[in-house]
Formats: C-alpha cells, sequence, structure tokens
RNA sequence: GGGCCCGUAGCUCAGCUUGGUGGAGCGCCCGGCUGAUAACCGGGAGGUCGGGGGUUCAAAUCCCCCCGGGCCCA
C-alpha cells in the first residue's frame, strides 16, 4: 500500500479498557469542545421536531436514586437517536420543586415540630426562602450526577416549578378551569395527621397494623318499641358525627328476636354476628331485602350528651349503597359519617345531604359541638363512648382488633379523615373527554392503558388545595361577600392590583389585596397552595413558555416516559390538565419504564442497608457499563440491581475495546486508509467472511433501528452487544487473524481492514447513544484520526444508514453452516485428544442439505480452515451406514428373569457376538438363536444397543447431518503441527519481550533431531510466521548467546525444545 | 379487599403475542487455546418453566384458581 507520512491514517487504540479513565478524559473533552451547544447548533437545522417533555424529578436528596438513572438514560438514548435521525429535540429538563416532601426536611433542619411554629416561630417567609435554598442545593448536586451520567440536555436552562413564570402558567390552567365552570370550593374529607396538623396527600399515607377497638351499637329503631339497627365500626370516635345508615339495596336483611329485643342487620352476616356477640337464644322474625330499608329513622343512642345531633337528628334515616356496603365484615349496616368518611361522604351528597360534620380540631381533638368529650383526643375518646354506649344498654359487644389503617409516612401516627373545604377541578365533567384522549395516545405496553383506564372508569374530582406553604400560591381572591376572581395571570394581577408582588410565592403573593369589582369590598387571597402534582402535571405546557401562545395542535408532546408508578401519578395528572387546557391529550406515545429493586427484588431502602445510589454505581462500575445494563433491562419491567450483572456487560464492553485495540494495531502498522480503500472499492477481494460481516453489520442496524423507533432500547443493547461479542470478536477475528498477518500489502488483507472499519464504526455510531463515552472515546482515537474532515465528536454524526446491498440472508445461512460444522468438529477433535493447532488429513460430512452441499462448495476454504482440516468430503446421510457398527449389550435383569438358568449362557453369547445381535435387532426387531436345544429370540428389551464406528474415526451430529473425523495422522500433518506448537511459543516469547509487532528477529531452535526431520522442511514457514530474519535448527545451543538474547526452555509433546530469540 | 405487572438453571434473564423435543450469558467442574489474552474455544454438571386445575393429539406458551414479589389504589 503506498501510504505518504501526511496521509490519515486509522488511530490506534492501546492498553485495556478503563472505563473511568476514559469516561474523565471523554467529560473534559466535551467540556473543552462544549458539545452541547455544538449539538444544539446542528440540530436546530433540522426540520423534524421531536418534543419530548422531562418528567421532573422531585429533588429531596442531592444524588439520584439509580431508578431515576435508569429514567434519564432511557430519556438520554432516545433523545440522543432522535437528534441523529434528524430530528431537533426538545431537551429541556426538570425539577419539581414544590410540596409537603421538601417542606419536611426544611421543617427538620429548622427544627419545626408543629405547623403552626411555622407561622409563629419562624415566619413563613424564613420558611419559604429555606426551602428555596435546599432546592436549589439538591438541584445543583443532582444535575451534576445528570451531567456525569453522560445525560444530554438542556441543564443551563432547566425548567424548575418554582418560578415565577412556572407558577403563572399554573394561574392559567385554574383561571381557565374556573372559566370552563370546572372549579369549585366544596367540602372534602381529607386525610388529617393530628400530630403534623396537616392534610396528607393520598401518597403521603401509608397502611400499617393498628389496635382498634371493634364494636357492635344498636341505633334505636324510632316509633318501634326494642327494635334496633346494629351496626359494627372500629371507629367509635366517629360516632359523635353519625348522620345516617348505610344498608346494601341488594342484600338479604333480617329481623331477629332475641331476649324481647328486635336486632335488623344483613342474613349473610347473622352467623359471624352471633358468633361475635355469644348471643345463641334468638328466632328469625322476618326477612327483606335491604331496599326495604331505605328511610327507616333511628335514634342516635348518645344524642342527650352531643348537642351536634341535634342538628343531625334530621338526617338519620337507613340510605342505600351497593358500593360502600360490604357483606364480608361487620353486620351489613354501616353507620355514616359524612364528616370522617370518603364513601359516606359520597353517599350523602345522593341522597342530598350536604351537611359533613366533622367536629374535629386540626390536633385531633373534639370542638365543643360534641358536648361532653370536647377537647379529647379522638382515639383517646374511644374509651369513654364506648362506656357511655355500654351505661345506656346501647353496646352489644366489644373487643380489640388489629387491622391495616392509614397511618401518616412521616410520624406513623394514625390519622384522622376530617372534612375540609378544598378547592377541586371538576374533572369528573370531562371524563368523556378524558377516556377519549387517553384512547388516542400510543401506550407502551399497552397495560398502561388498561391501568389508567381503570382510574378514568372511577374518576373523582380533582382535589388541588393544600393548607401549606411551599407550593403555587391558588391564584383565587375572595372578598367577604363570596365573590371571586380568579386570576390567568400576573399582568391580570397587576390590572386589578396595580401592585407587583416581591415574588409569586406566599407570604408576598398575600400582601397583595384589590377591591371587589362587583361589591368594592376588599378582596384577598385564598391561603392554600395547589397540591404538587397539579404542578409537574402542567409541565407539557409550562416548561414551554407562555401558554396562551400555544396552540392545540402543538401542546401534544411526542414522546415521555416515566415509571410505571406515574401512570396515576404524573400522565394522569398532564392528562386531566391537558384536557382542562387544550381539550387533548397532552402526549401522542408514553413509554413506561419498571422499578429499580434490589438484587432480591424488594424495595432499595437506606434503612435496609440495600440502596444503590447514582453515585456509588458510576464509582464502582463505570458509566456506560452502568447505562448499558439499566438500559439492556426489559424497559417495562422491574429490574433488580444486580453488581454481577454490570459486571457482565462491562466485560463485554472489554471485548468490545479489545476488538478496537486489534483492529487498529495491523491497520495502523499498515497505515490502512479508509478513505483511499473504503470496502465498496474492495468488493473483488472481499472474502466470505468479509462479505457475511457486513451483511450482519447492515442487519443488525436496521434491527436496531427499528427497536429504537419502537422504543425497544433494552432489545437494541443486547443485539449490539451480541454482535459485537458473538459475530466479531468471537467469531470474524478468528479469521481475520491470519489475514492482518500477511506481510506484504495483499488487497485481500486490505479487504479485511475494509470490512471491520466499515462493520466497527457502524457499531461505534449505533452504540452511541446509549453508551456516549466508549463511543466518543473510541470514535476520536479510531475514526477521527482516519477522517479528519469528520465533526469533532461522534455525537454530531447521522444515524448510520442501512446498505441493503450488503444484506445476503443466503450467505448469512451459509455461515450458519460454518459455525455447526466448526463447533461439531471442535467437539470432535476433543474427544480424539487433537488439539485444533494440529491439522488433520480429512473431515467427511454426511448430509443430505443442499445449503450444507452449496456452502460446502462455496466457502471450501473457511471451513477448512475453522477446522483446521486439510481435506473435506461430502457425503449422503444415509452412507453413514457404513461407518456405524451396532453394539448390542445385554441386560442382565431382563434376561436373567425371562431364561433363568439359560440366562448366564445367553449372556455370554450376546456378549460374544455383540455386532450380529445388534445389527439384527436393529434391522429385524429380532434375533433369534439356538442354545441348549432351544430356540431363543433375543429382543429389544433384552439389550442395550450402542453406535459405534471406526476406530480411527470420531463421528458427532450437526444440525444437517453428521460428520467424522479422520483421527490418522500422516507426516504432513504431523509436521505441520508442530511447526505451529513452534511458532505459538515463540510468540509468547515475543510478546514476552515486549517486542513491537513488527519487530525482525534471529531465533535459534534447539531440539532433537527427530523433531528437526520432522519440522524441517517447515522452517521457512516458521521463519515468516515470528518475522525471523535467520531461523537455526539444530540439536545444539547456539555457540555465543549474546546478553539480549531471550532463552526459553519448553516441552512440546515428549520433546525438550529450547528456543533463544535475539532482537 | 381491588386493578395491573413479574415469577424459567446457583445468579441475571431470552423464549410466551401466533401451542409442537426448554435456551443464552455469568458462576461451577474438566480439557484446550494464546502477538486484541484479567480475553477466547470445547465439553460437563445443573430445570416439578412458582403451585394446582382446565382446554388440546400436544401447554413454559391459552384459560381459571392459589402462592410469592412489585406498582397503584382501597
Amino acid at each position: 500500500m503506498e501510504c505518504g507520512d501526511l496521509m490519515p491514517v486509522v488511530g490506534r487504540v492501546e492498553g485495556r479498557y478503563n472505563p473511568h479513565r476514559v469516561e474523565s478524559y471523554v467529560k473534559e473533552y466535551w467540556d473543552k469542545i462544549a458539545l452541547y451547544k455544538l449539538v444544539f447548533n446542528e440540530n436546530s437545522k433540522c426540520e423534524n421536531s421531536f418534543l419530548f417533555i422531562d418528567g421532573p424529578p422531585y429533588p429531596s436528596g442531592d444524588v439520584p436514586h439509580v431508578g431515576t438513572a435508569w429514567n434519564k438514560s432511557l430519556k438520554d438514548a432516545v433523545l440522543r437517536f432522535k437528534r441523529m435521525t434528524g430530528y431537533r429535540v426538545f431537551d429541556k429538563p426538570g425539577y419539581d420543586c414544590h410540596g409537603l416532601p421538601i417542606e419536611v426536611k426544611v421543617e427538620q433542619k429548622l427544627g419545626v415540630k408543629y405547623k403552626r411554629e411555622i407561622e409563629e416561630r419562624i415566619g413563613v417567609e424564613e420558611f419559604i426562602n429555606a426551602c428555596k435554598r435546599l432546592v436549589y442545593e439538591n438541584v445543583n448536586s443532582m444535575t451534576k450526577w445528570f451531567m456525569e451520567l453522560g445525560v444530554l440536555m438542556d441543564w443551563d436552562n432547566p425548567y424548575l416549578t418554582m418560578r415565577g413564570e412556572y407558577i403563572e402558567s399554573g394561574w392559567w390552567l385554574i383561571k381557565k378551569a374556573d372559566e370552563m365552570s370546572l372549579l369549585d370550593n366544596e367540602y372534602r374529607v381529607v386525610y388529617w395527621c393530628p400530630r403534623c396538623s396537616t392534610t396528607l396527600a393520598e401518597y403521603e399515607v401509608e397502611y400499617s397494623e393498628v389496635i382498634d377497638p371493634s364494636i357492635y351499637v344498636k341505633f334505636p329503631v324510632k316509633g318501634r318499641e326494642e327494635e334496633y339497627l346494629v351496626i359494627w365500626t372500629t371507629t367509635p370516635w366517629t360516632l359523635p358525627a353519625n348522620t345516617f345508615v348505610m344498608a346494601n339495596p341488594d342484600a338479604v336483611y333480617v329481623k331477629i328476636s332475641v331476649d324481647g329485643e328486635k336486632y335488623i342487620l344483613a342474613k349473610e352476616r347473622l352467623s359471624d354476628f352471633l358468633s361475635k356477640t355469644s348471643l345463641s337464644n334468638f328466632s328469625i322474625v322476618e326477612e327483606f331485602s335491604g331496599r326495604e330499608l331505605e328511610g327507616l329513622e333511628y335514634r342516635h343512642p348518645l344524642h342527650d350528651l352531643i348537642p351536634l345531633q341535634e342538628q343531625l337528628s334530621k338526617y338519620h334515616k337507613v340510605v342505600l349503597s351497593k358500593e360502600h356496603v360490604a357483606l364480608t365484615e361487620g353486620t351489613g349496616l354501616v353507620h355514616g359519617a359524612p364528616g370522617h368518611g370518603f364513601e359516606d361522604y359520597e353517599v350523602g351528597l345522593e341522597y342530598g345531604i350536604t351537611a359533613a360534620a366533622s367536629p374535629v380540631d386540626e390536633e385531633g381533638r373534639f370542638t365543643t359541638e360534641v358536648g361532653a368529650y370536647a377537647g379529647m383526643h379522638v382515639r383517646e375518646a374511644n374509651k369513654r363512648i364506648i362506656s357511655d354506649l355500654e351505661s345506656r344498654g346501647c353496646l352489644l359487644h366489644k373487643s380489640m382488633m388489629a387491622h391495616r389503617y392509614p397511618v401518616c409516612w412521616r410520624c406513623k401516627t394514625p390519622v384522622v379523615l376530617r372534612a375540609t373545604k378544598q378547592w377541586v377541578i371538576r374533572v369528573t365533567k370531562v371524563k368523556n373527554e378524558l377516556i377519549k384522549e387517553a384512547g388516542r395516545v400510543k401506550w407502551i405496553p399497552s397495560w398502561a392503558f388498561d391501568r389508567l383506564l381503570h382510574i378514568l372508569n372511577n374518576l373523582q374530582d380533582w382535589v388541588i388545595s393544600r393548607q401549606r406553604y411551599w407550593g403555587i400560591p391558588l391564584p383565587i381572591w375572595i372578598c367577604p361577600n363570596g365573590h371571586r376572581v380568579v386570576i390567568g395571570s400576573l399582568e391580570e394581577l397587576l390590572k386589578y392590583s396595580g401592585r407587583r408582588p416581591k415574588e409569586l410565592h406566599k407570604p408576598w403573593i398575600d400582601e397583595i389585596t384589590f377591591k371587589c369589582p362587583t361589591c368594592s369590598n376588599e378582596m384577598r387571597r385564598v391561603p392554600d397552595v395547589a397540591d404538587v402534582w397539579f404542578d409537574s402535571g402542567i409541565a407539557f405546557y409550562a416548561a414551554r413558555g407562555k401558554p396562551f401562545e400555544l396552540r392545540a395542535s402543538e401542546v401534544s408532546s411526542d414522546f415521555i416516559v416515566e415509571g410505571h408508578d406515574q401512570v396515576r401519578g404524573w400522565f394522569f395528572s398532564l392528562l386531566r390538565a391537558g384536557v382542562i387546557g387544550f381539550g387533548v391529550a397532552p402526549y401522542k406515545c408514553v413509554l413506561v419504564h419498571g422499578f429499580a429493586l434490589d438484587e432480591k427484588g424488594r424495595e432499595m431502602h437506606k434503612s435496609l442497608g440495600n440502596y444503590v445510589g447514582t453515585d456509588e454505581a458510576i464509582e464502582r462500575a463505570g458509566r456506560d457499563p452502568l447505562r448499558l445494563w439499566l438500559l439492556q433491562n426489559t424497559v417495562w419491567e422491574d429490574l433488580k440491581f444486580s453488581w454481577d450483572g454490570v459486571n457482565e456487560i462491562r466485560s463485554a464492553l472489554d471485548v468490545a475495546w479489545n476488538v478496537f485495540v486489534f483492529a487498529s494495531t495491523y491497520m495502523n502498522l499498515d497505515n490502512y486508509d479508509p478513505l483511499i480503500y473504503p470496502v465498496e472499492g474492495l468488493r473483488d477481494y472481499l472474502k466470505f467472511e468479509d462479505k457475511w460481516l457486513l451483511s450482519r453489520v447492515n442487519k443488525l442496524i436496521k434491527e436496531v433501528t427499528n427497536a429504537f423507533n419502537e422504543y425497544r432500547l433494552h432489545e437494541a443493547v443486547r443485539m449490539l452487544k451480541d454482535f459485537m461479542v458473538e459475530d466479531v470478536s468471537h467469531w470474524y477475528v478468528r479469521f481475520a487473524r491470519p489475514r492482518v498477518w500477511i506481510e506484504e500489502s495483499a488487497l485481500e488483507k486490505v479487504a479485511a481492514y475494509a470490512s471491520m472499519y466499515y462493520a466497527l464504526k457502524k457499531w461505534l455510531i449505533a452504540i452511541a447513544p446509549l453508551a456516549p463515552f466508549l463511543a466518543e472515546e473510541l470514535y476520536l482515537e479510531f475514526v477521527k484520526p482516519a477522517e479528519p474532515d469528520l465533526p469533532p465528536s461522534i455525537h454530531l454524526l447521522k444515524w448510520p444508514i442501512v446498505d441493503e446491498d450488503f444484506i445476503d440472508e443466503g450467505l448469512e445461512e451459509s455461515m450458519n453452516v460454518v459455525r455447526e460444522l466448526a463447533s461439531a468438529a471442535a467437539s470432535a477433535r476433543m474427544s480424539a485428544g487433537i488439539k485444533l493447532r494440529q491439522p488433520v488429513k480429512c473431515l467427511t460430512v454426511y448430509t443430505n442439505s443442499d445449503l450444507v452441499k452449496t456452502t460446502l462448495t462455496e466457502h471450501l476454504d473457511a471451513v477448512l480452515f475453522i477446522t483446521n482440516s486439510k481435506s473435506l468430503e461430502v457425503k449422503p446421510l444415509d452412507e453413514v451406514s457404513k461407518i456405524v457398527r451396532y453394539v448390542a449389550e445385554p441386560i442382565y435383569s431382563v434376561i436373567g428373569s425371562e431364561y433363568r438358568s439359560l440366562a448366564k449362557e445367553v449372556i455370554k453369547y450376546v456378549e460374544e457376538n455383540a455386532e450380529s445381535v445388534a445389527k439384527d435387532i436393529v434391522t429385524l426387531g429380532r434375533h433369534e438363536i439356538e442354545i441348549s436345544g432351544l430356540k431363543i429370540a433375543i429382543e429389544p428389551r433384552h439389550v442395550n444397543v450402542r453406535k459405534t464406528y471406526d476406530d480411527n474415526l470420531i463421528v458427532r451430529e450437526f444440525k444437517h447431518g453428521v460428520i467424522a473425523l479422520d483421527t490418522r495422522l500422516t507426516l504432513r500433518e504431523v509436521s505441520e503441527g508442530l511447526a505451529r506448537e513452534i511458532v505459538r511459543r515463540i510468540q509468547v516469547m515475543r510478546k514476552d519481550m515486549k517486542l513491537p509487532v513488527d519487530a525482525k528477529v534471529n531465533v535459534w531452535i534447539q531440539m532433537p533431531r527427530e523433531a528437526i526431520d520432522i519440522v524441517g522442511e517447515l522452517k521457512n514457514y516458521i521463519a515468516s510466521e515470528v518475522r525471523a530474519l535467520e531461523l537455526t535448527l539444530s540439536e545444539e545451543p547456539p555457540s555465543r548467546v549474546s546478553s539480549n538474547t531471550y532463552r526459553k526452555e519448553w516441552l512440546i509433546g515428549e520433546d525438550k525444545v529450547t528456543i533463544y530469540i535475539s532482537a
């Protein structure tokens, strides 16, 4: 090859793969060239846009969980792929800044124990500032880790939900909801932590075992002597607020008579009730359906103790509810207190009962409304209530039971349910639209849609208010007359008030008051902030700027991806916000990913000691291995973290690296220039394995492209890994190795370089979105020096195109045949004890397969090479019968029991005539003999028939037939085998000496006369293989050994061989 | 208690959509190879395909029930 010094050549990759070295170098390099800016500029030119919205992580800590690393790696890989395929991507990352978790962290820092301390001791302003500081700290730290991970997004301009513009965008939607008459203020039953004095969102409640009273109470039926409704409850403290009793209209109820009293309860619950209360003397008086109980009036057993009951007595009737009266526990009659239960409240509404008595204060104490119990903590009041019931003869039974009950996630205090006034968006009014829009989205996997549909079918109104501080202040101003103004932007607020608040957060926003446009009284903002789910729900437009500038056709993002918990979380919030704000689903395609669990499949918790942070994972595994390992997991299934698993990927990358070292070493040595010798120009010189490699790599790119387009990233990773490890390293390199060792610049060698260069480059570009550091390093070291006109980063390249011309299915099938033959031959060699380095004379293939026959005709060289055989014969499959012999072995137990005294002779006969017996059994099914004058038939049950072959043959079956390896070696094969043994040892010595690969040496080989005679003819072969200028074979040691001579003794077979090498 | 997902070799997981003799990698044991070698090749051991029932000539695969883990909800 002619190559001047100035010609660009392929760069040289050296050493071992060290992820940390590669990654820190590449990270610095990206900083130096300002990669994001370059990518951004390149990307801005693209005509097609790809709108992606980052589901904002919650910055409650400073180091992301590995699950978050997975989440961001998925996003990064997709965005990088989209950029490479010519899309202008929207890649603004975000953080979900508001909410109780941040408040709680700040409370801890400031030593706040009760909510009211925030206003009384700390001051809201200071509190908000502390929240903001914490968020910035964590956001900065998390950003650093995402960048460490190589996530290429617009980190200089993330969207933060606490920014003024974002808050305004939230206001816009609330105003929009108001304009659509969806905004309302109503009683809602909420979880309330009496210790923290605050409402709790659903996700802030966890269920744990709590021991509570279990009581049966009788409610006297009005106007009927000694007749009672029997209810059961585990929360006696809710009885003071009892408003009605619920029955199931479809259940059968009974009236029973016990000791002169009559009790009404569900028939299905009767036996349980009787056994619990130990009542036995009873008779069923009447049986009727629940429906007939409707409207039946009763008296509250404690009405004289509780002033509130005065007001509630008008509601004391039986109401019906199919859904909320279960027949699996209790009595089938449920005490209803709308102020203490979601379901009770709902049922009440159905009957037009809007009263939601909830005589419990913020700290969980009874209010004065309940008279006798006022000031008592509700759970402590249980005892008093029970004893009062008992003294009135209204308690049928009491015991204690353990059950699962909601507790506060922070302090584990059992919560109470309180009715409070909350702001809601009546999304139930747009239920059909929500369902219709959700149905237009592509959900991957499809069960994500099923989950959402389940939620939508049981849709509740959206409670958006929280009685806290760190959140989007609700933009609702109210005057004493109850007139309401909902503000949609800062500008609008200025119009009303003429004042600009220092910030849109509490407390500053609350300073803004203005005259009511209707009655001119002063309007003040409601004190509430928005639930944090509202914040992230508007991200699809709020992250992008002013909502009123967006058209409905522009809001729907092309792609989002989050964990499966977000079906009810973010995906659902987004959908509600999308339909309210723009009448559309705010996304077109949703990918769901799994959870990162520990090795045993349990959730990771710092307290369990099984937690793995992104910092530790990067430290121990490296960024690319971590990313690839995360990404190879089936996207939508949970992932079990395993260091072994990460190491496995890491060693696959070792192999990839070694392939580049191998390829680059020889290409560099020969000054291979891919621009002068591209594979397209060498078509006539391509060998079978080259064409195969080119076919494989193009098919790989095709399949990886499809996988990316369908977001099956795990399949892309697995295919790319398998290609490099199985196809390139394990297979192609075996063929290429002797070719690159050729000294002269043969086009046959260049064809191998060109094929490898082509395949490695395509592979590198395709893995760039997945393993960006390694890809960049190898691009800079291997590709860029050869093609200096290429851009400074692999991440500025276009996605590889597929050369359909190179794809050749027939060729690939042929190579599969070669692989099968090689595997069978290797197995045969193994059992014959013939090393692969030792050539064999002849390999015979018995087959009827045209594919095999064609392969053996067209690609004989490849088969001979890979099996190290001197010749090959192909025969029809049935000719195997010529080499096969069958041997029968007697089965003692069967022959013994059948032939008794003759058995000994029969066995002896079979052993002596093993072959003829076997032959008859195989061909005729039986073998007849005569022993002691008796005719005896030996049948299959009497013997085992074993296949054997000629002693000189080792036979193996393979997919398309049988191969036979002739183990007899002639002098020619033996001498070649010996020569290769010697070559190998000299190569090892050269390597020990750390000689350059192309250094010339002088070699002296001292060995026995017979060995010299055997190998003598191949002296020149040995010399050329080991680059020896002089090569001497002798029985004697060299007369003079210089100081730079390396001497080593070897044992080859029986022969002692001493090799001297001087450089 | 409900909805959905997962359960296949010691470990990590393909295979299941569309039924047809259970696979890979890692680890382990034995042997080999060695100029990309902490790599690689061959062989071996290792399985009630979570359990039970059903459909079918035939079930890891389809259906039902149960058990265990996960997510979401009550």
